[in-house]
RNA sequence: GCCCGGGUGGCGGAAUGGCAGACGCUCAGGACUUAAAAUCCUGUGACCGUUUUCGGUCGUGCGGGUUCGACUCCCGCCCCGGGCACCA
C-alpha cells in the first residue's frame, strides 16, 4: 500500500457523501431527534480562518457520533449574508453587494466542504435570498401584529387588543374614549402596544457607517464594527419593544444548560433592579422617581433629571414648565457655567452642551455637571421642598429618567452634593454604631426617618415599600437596564421593512400576499449626506398606491396601480433591517428550508424542538451573548406565544467555543543605534502605530535612560522559552517578549485552512483543531502541533493499510482459519495472532469506553489522545485483528473521516463497502475495561512508597498482607507499627504509621 | 470599581479527593541513509546521591486550614484573561 496521502483520498470521499446524499436528514423521523447546530458565518470576503473550523468541528464530530448512535441528527449550515462589510466593500470596488455575496458565499462554502464536514447542504439558508428573507419579513408583520399583555404576561394578537377595547374591557390609558376615535387615532394610539414601533428619539448614530445602531453594538461609545465614534441624535427609529420580554428573558435563562458566565452576561445586559416608584409633587403635577433604596427616602435633599427629560423638553414660551426667572436666593453655582439669565436660558444651554457630547466624552468624563431648573419638589415623606436639577448623571432611558438625590448614600449624589452645596443628610448608619465614611452606600440600619427607624436596610426598603402603596404615594416595581431594540438601519444591504407610511402619517404592514419585499437593484446604493437612508434614491420603488384590507384601526396594505378604486397614495419605509434580522429565527429554516406555505411546518418544528425542547446543542463564539442570542431568544418567545413553535426556547445547550491565537510571537527591541535591549529595561508601555507597509509597529522607551526603543519581530527558530518570557539563542542575556496575538488581518498572522489542507489535509486540520484543548478555552495555534497529529494519522495508515516498507499485518479470521492479506497463516502464526487479539482486546474496549464518554463531555482532545495511546500499542505485535481494527476505524471516523472511510473500505473489501459513517457505533463490555493485573500503589501516610504488582480480583485483605510482603515497602516502614491503613479498591492502598 | 473564568514541565495540555505531568510539541541520543529529509526506537519537571541498574528530596501562583491522603475541598492574598460600568 502507499503512504498515507490525504491529498488523494480526501476530495474523492467528499464527492461520494455529495452524490450519495450520505448526510441528508430526514424532516421527521421514528428515531430520536438530534440537533446540532452552528452558529452559521457571515460570509467575509477573507475566506475562512482557522478560528471557524473549531466549532465545526467539534459539531461535527457530535453530529457524526450521534448519527451513528442512532439518531436521526439536523446538522446544517448556512449564511448570515446581509450586513455592513459586504455593502461597504461593493461599494469600495463598485460592484453590487449581492455580486460580493455571492462570490464570498461560494469561497466559504468550498472552503468547509473541503474539510469533510457532515452538512446537509440541501438544507443551507441564505439570509439575502427572498424565499428566506420573505418570512424574516412575515415575522416582522407578525412583530407588529402582537402586544404585550402584562397581566398575563405574554404576547398576543393585535386584534384580541382590538376587541377588548371595542368592548370596552380595556381602557386607553390616558382616558380617550376608543370608540369614538378616528382609525388615524386608533392606529396612533395601537402603535404604542406593538412589538414593532417608531419612536423618535435619541440614538446612536454613527457617521462613518452612515447608520444608527443599536445599544448593543456600541462599545465605549464606539461602534463595535470598525471602532467609528457614535453620537447621539434624534431621529424617528423602529423599535423592537424587547424591554416587554425583559421578565421572561431573564427567567427563561434557569432552565438552559449555558456556561453560568454566559447566563451572567445575559442576566446582567438585561438588569433586573428592585425598588419603588415614588411621586414627588411640583406644583400642581407630580413627577415619578424610581430608586433602588426606597428605606433612604427621607434623605433625599433634591432631585435630578435626565436633560431629555419631558418636564424640560419645553424651555421657551408661556407653557413651558421651567420659569422665566430665577428664585430669590439662588446661589450663582446652579444656575449654569457661565451662570444664565433665566432658568429657561440655563437649562436650554445645558441641554445643547449634553446632547453634543459625545456617547464616549460622557462616559469617560464623569465629573458632575448639571443646572437647577428654578423649580422645586415636595418629597411625601417629608414635605421638604427640594430643588430640582437637570444632569447628564441621569439616564433619560432608564427608569423615570428622574431620580431622588441621597447624597449620604449614594456615591454620585454624593460628589454633586459636594459640587453645588447641597444638604447631605444621613439616614443609614452601620450596625455596629461606628462612625461611616460618607456616603454610605452599604447596608446598614435606618435612623432619622420617622417611620422606619431602627430597621436593617432590608426590612426598611419592604417597608417603606408597604407604606408608599398604603399611602398612595407609590408602589413597589422592578425595572430593567435593558432598552428596547433600535431596529432599522440606513444600508442598502438589509431585509426592507415590509411597511408603507400613509398620509396620515400612520404606518400599516404589508399583507401576507405582498411578500416578499423585494429590494430594489440599485446601481446606486451608497450612503447618502444626510441622515437619509439610501433606498430614497429610488422613487419609484419608494412610491406606492395601496388598497387597504382587515380593520381600520389595524388594516394591512396591498400594493395597487394608481387609480385602481380604494388605492390611496403611500411611501414605502426606507430603512432596512439590522444584520441580526435573519440570524434570530435561520435556525427553524433549516428544519424545512423549502417550504413556501410557511416559515416551518409545525409537524417538522414540533418533531426537531419539543422533546426535548429546543436545539440539543448549540456552538459558536462568545462576542454574541447579548446581542444575537438575546434577539433570537426574544423572537422565538414571540413566536411561541404566538402558537407557531412549540416551546419557548431556542437553544437548551449552549457551549462557546474558545479564542484561537496565532502562533507564539517574539518581540526583541533596540535602539536607535540596533544595539538589542533586553525586556526587563523596556518599559511595559508600549505604543503601537502603522508602519510604512501597513502592519503595527510597536515603540518604548528604555526604563534607565528613556530613549526611544524599536520593536521587532524574532523568529521562533531564534530564542529559547523560559516561562513567560523568551532569551535569544545566541545572546541568551537579551529576554525578548514573548506572547500570542489574536489573528488578524493587520497583525498577518492568520492562518488559512486552505494551506493546512495542501499540506497536511483536512483530517489533519480537523484533529489538530480539537487537540489543541478544551473546546471552551483560548489557545494558541502551533503548525508544528498539526504536524504531530499529521504523524499520529500517518502511523495509523501504516498500521492498517501498511505502507511500501511496513507491509499491513491484518489478519482475517473466516471459519477457524487466519488470512493475511489473502494467504493462510500456517499454525503456528495463527496462534500468535490469536493470542495477540486477545492481548488487544481489554485496550480497545478501554478505548472505546474513553471515546465515547469524553464524545459525550465535549472533551474531544482526551479522547485524541486515547485513540493515540491505543495506536501506540499497534507498533509491536507481528498482526493486527481485521475486527478489531474496524472497531479503531469506527471510532476515529468522527474525527477523520476521510482517512476511516479509505481504511474501512480496506479492511472490508471493496465489495461490500459503503460509508462507514453509516455503521453503528461500537460498544464496550465493561467487564473489560478493567485491566487485568494493576501496579498497586501503596503509600505510607500519604506519601507513595512503592508498588505492588496484583491481579485482578485479588480479595481486599490480602492486599495489605502482599504489601508488608514486599522488601521494598518493609525499608520504609522501618518496623513502624501500623495504626490504619486506608485501601480504595484496586487503586491505591494507604498505611497510616506514627511519626 | 463590580461580576465571572483561570494560574500545573521549555510549550499546548492530562488528572475534580487516591501513583501529578497522560497525549502531543520541542529538544537530545540512537537506527536506517553516501548524505540530508522523512520514518522508527530511546530519553526529556527540578535537585541530590550512585553516575549503569537504582534510590532519595522537592514540586500544581502565594500563605493557612480540613483529610489517612489535596492540583482537586474551605478561608485569606497575588497575578492573568473576559464581561459590565454614572443604570439611581
Amino acid at each position: 500500500m502507499a503512504a498515507y496521502n490525504p491529498a488523494s483520498i480526501e476530495p474523492k470521499w467528499q464527492k461520494y457523501w455529495h452524490d450519495n446524499n450520505t448526510f441528508a436528514t430526514e424532516s421527521t423521523s421514528s428515531r430520536p431527534k438530534y440537533y446540532v447546530l452552528d452558529m452559521f458565518p457571515y460570509p467575509s470576503g477573507e475566506g475562512l480562518h482557522v478560528g471557524h473550523p473549531e466549532g465545526y468541528t467539534a459539531t461535527d464530530i457530535v453530529a457524526r457520533y450521534k448519527g451513528a448512535c442512532g439518531f436521526n441528527v439536523m446538522h446544517p449550515m448556512g449564511w448570515d449574508a446581509f450586513g455592513l462589510p459586504a455593502e461597504q466593500y461593493a461599494i469600495k470596488t463598485d460592484t453590487h453587494p449581492s455580486v460580493v455575496t455571492r462570490k464570498n458565499i461560494e469561497r466559504f462554502k468550498a472552503q468547509l466542504q473541503a474539510i469533510g464536514f457532515s452538512y446537509d447542504w440541501q438544507r443551507q439558508v441564505d439570509t439575502t435570498d427572498p424565499q428566506y428573507y420573505r418570512w424574516t419579513q412575515w415575522i416582522f408583520t407578525l412583530l407588529c401584529d402582537t402586544w404585550f399583555d402584562d397581566a398575563q404576561s405574554r404576547g398576543r394578537p393585535i386584534n384580541e387588543l382590538i376587541e377588548e377595547l371595542d368592548t370596552g374591557k380595556r381602557k386607553p390609558a390616558n382616558g380617550v374614549q376608543w370608540q369614538t376615535m378616528s382609525d388615524t387615532e386608533k392606529r396612533r394610539l395601537l402603535e404604542g402596544y406593538r412589538l414593532a414601533y417608531q419612536i423618535e428619539a435619541p440614538v446612536n448614530w454613527c457617521p462613518a457607517l452612515g447608520t444608527v445602531l443599536a445599544n448593543e453594538e456600541v462599545i465605549d461609545g464606539r461602534s463595535e464594527v470598525g471602532g467609528f465614534p457614535v453620537e447621539r441624535r434624534p431621529m424617528r427609529q423602529w423599535m423592537l419593544r424587547i424591554t416587554a420580554y425583559a421578565r421572561r428573558l431573564l427567567d427563561g435563562l434557569d432552565a438552559l444548560e449555558w456556561s453560568e458566565s454566559l447566563k451572567l452576561m445575559q442576566s446582567n445586559w438585561i438588569g433586573q433592579s428592585r425598588g419603588a416608584k415614588v411621586r414627588f409633587t411640583v406644583g400642581n403635577s407630580t413627577l415619578e422617581v424610581f430608586t433602588t433604596r426606597p428605606d433612604t427616602l427621607f434623605g433625599a435633599t433634591y432631585m435630578v433629571l435626565a436633560p431629555e427629560h419631558p418636564l424640560v423638553s419645553m424651555t421657551a414660551g408661556p407653557h413651558s414648565s421651567v420659569p422665566e426667572t430665577w428664585p430669590a436666593d439662588t446661589p450663582m453655582v446652579w444656575r449654569g457655567e457661565p451662570p444664565a439669565a433665566s432658568p429657561q436660558i440655563a437649562v436650554q444651554a445645558y441641554q445643547q452642551t449634553t446632547a453634543s457630547r459625545s456617547e464616549r466624552q460622557r462616559q469617560e468624563d464623569t465629573r458632575k455637571t448639571g443646572v437647577f431648573i428654578g423649580l422645586h419638589a415636595v418629597n411625601p415623606v417629608n414635605g421638604d421642598r427640594i430643588p430640582i436639577f437637570i444632569s447628564d448623571y441621569v439616564l433619560a432611558g432608564y427608569g423615570t429618567g428622574a431620580i431622588m438625590a441621597v447624597p449620604a448614600h449614594d456615591e454620585r449624589d454624593f460628589e454633586f452634593a459636594k459640587k453645588f452645596q447641597l444638604p447631605i443628610r444621613p439616614v443609614v448608619r452601620r450596625a455596629d454604631h461606628a462612625e461611616a465614611e460618607m456616603p454610605l452606600v452599604d447596608p446598614g440600619v435606618a435612623c432619622h426617618s420617622p417611620w422606619i427607624d431602627g430597621l436593617p436596610t432590608d426590612e426598611a426598603k419592604a417597608r417603606m415599600c408597604q407604606l408608599l402603596e398604603e399611602k398612595q404615594l407609590g408602589e413597589s416595581q422592578t425595572t430593567y437596564r435593558i432598552r428596547d431594540w433600535l431596529f432599522s438601519r440606513q444600508r442598502y444591504w438589509g431585509e426592507p421593512f415590509p411597511i408603507v407610511h400613509l398620509a396620515d402619517g400612520t404606518t400599516v404592514a404589508l399583507a401576507e400576499s405582498e411578500l416578499p419585499l423585494l429590494l430594489p437593484e440599485m446601481s446606486d446604493f451608497k450612503p447618502t449626506q444626510t441622515m437619509e437612508p439610501p433606498l430614497s434614491k429610488s422613487p419609484a420603488w419608494r412610491d406606492v398606491y395601496v388598497r387597504l384590507i382587515g380593520t381600520g384601526a389595524s388594516p394591512r396594505a396591498v400594493v395597487v396601480a394608481a387609480g385602481t378604486p380604494g388605492a390611496v397614495a403611500a411611501r414605502r419605509e426606507l430603512n432596512t433591517m439590522p444584520q441580526w434580522a435573519g440570524s434570530c429565527w435561520y435556525y427553524l429554516r433549516y428544519l424545512d428550508p423549502h417550504n413556501t406555505e410557511t416559515f416551518c411546518d409545525k409537524a417538522i418544528e414540533k418533531y426537531w424542538l419539543s422533546s426535548p425542547a429546543g436545539v440539543d446543542l448549540y456552538v459558536g463564539g462568545a462576542e454574541h451573548a447579548v446581542l444575537h442570542l438575546l434577539y433570537s431568544r426574544f423572537w422565538h418567545h414571540v413566536l411561541f406565544d404566538r402558537g407557531y413553535v412549540s416551546s419557548p426556547e431556542p437553544f437548551r445547550r449552549l457551549i462557546n467555543q474558545g479564542l484561537i491565537l496565532g502562533e507564539a510571537e517574539y518581540t526583541l527591541f533596540s535602539d536607535a543605534s540596533g544595539n538589542s535591549v533586553s525586556i526587563d529595561d523596556v518599559d511595559p508601555n508600549w505604543t503601537s502605530q502603522p508602519g510604512a507597509d501597513g502592519k503595527i509597529r510597536f515603540i518604548s522607551r528604555r526604563r534607565s535612560d528613556g530613549a526611544e526603543l524599536y520593536a521587532s519581530s524574532v523568529d521562533a527558530d531564534a530564542v529559547e522559552r523560559r516561562g513567560d518570557v523568551a532569551v535569544l539563542k545566541s545572546a541568551p542575556e537579551i529576554r525578548v517578549d514573548a506572547r500570542y496575538f489574536k489573528m488578524s488581518k493587520s497583525r498577518g498572522n492568520v492562518v488559512n485552512p486552505d494551506e493546512v489542507i495542501r499540506d497536511y489535509g483536512a483530517d489533519a486540520l480537523r484533529l489538530f483543531e480539537m487537540f489543541m484543548g478544551p473546546l471552551e478555552q483560548v489557545k494558541p495555534w502551533s503548525m508544528t502541533g498539526v504536524e504531530g497529529v499529521y504523524r499520529f494519522l500517518g502511523r495509523v495508515w501504516r498500521h492498517i493499510a501498511g505502507t511500501p516498507d511496513f507491509p499491513s499485518r491484518v489478519v482475517v479470521e473466516r471459519d477457524g482459519r487466519c488470512y493475511r492479506q489473502g494467504l493462510e497463516l500456517n499454525n503456528a502464526d495463527a496462534l500468535v495472532a490469536r493470542e495477540e487479539r486477545q492481548s488487544i482486546l481489554r485496550p480497545l474496549h478501554r478505548t472505546i469506553r474513553k471515546v465515547t464518554q469524553d464524545i459525550e463531555r465535549l472533551s474531544f482532545n482526551t479522547a485524541i489522545s486515547a485513540m493515540m495511546e491505543f495506536n501506540n500499542l499497534l507498533g509491536k505485535p507481528k498482526t493486527l485483528d481485521c475486527g478489531q481494527m474496524l472497531s479503531f476505524v469506527r471510532l476515529l471516523e468522527p474525527f477523520a473521516p476521510h482517512l476511516a472511510e479509505e481504511l474501512h473500505v480496506l479492511l472490508t473489501g471493496e465489495a461490500v463497502h459503503g460509508s462507514v459513517s453509516r455503521q453503528p457505533w461500537p460498544s464496550y463490555d465493561e467487564a473489560l475495561c478493567v485491566a487485568d493485573a494493576v501496579d498497586l500503589p501503596v503509600q505510607i501516610n500519604g506519601k507513595l512508597a512503592g508498588h505492588v504488582m496484583m491481579e485482578a480480583g485479588v480479595a481486599d485483605a490480602e492486599v495489605l498482607e502482599m504489601a508488608l510482603a514486599d522488601d521494598h515497602i518493609r525499608s520504609r516502614l522501618a518496623g513502624r507499627a501500623i495504626k490504619k491503613h486506608v485501601y480504595v479498591k484496586g487503586r491505591m492502598l494507604n498505611l497510616v504509621v506514627p511519626g
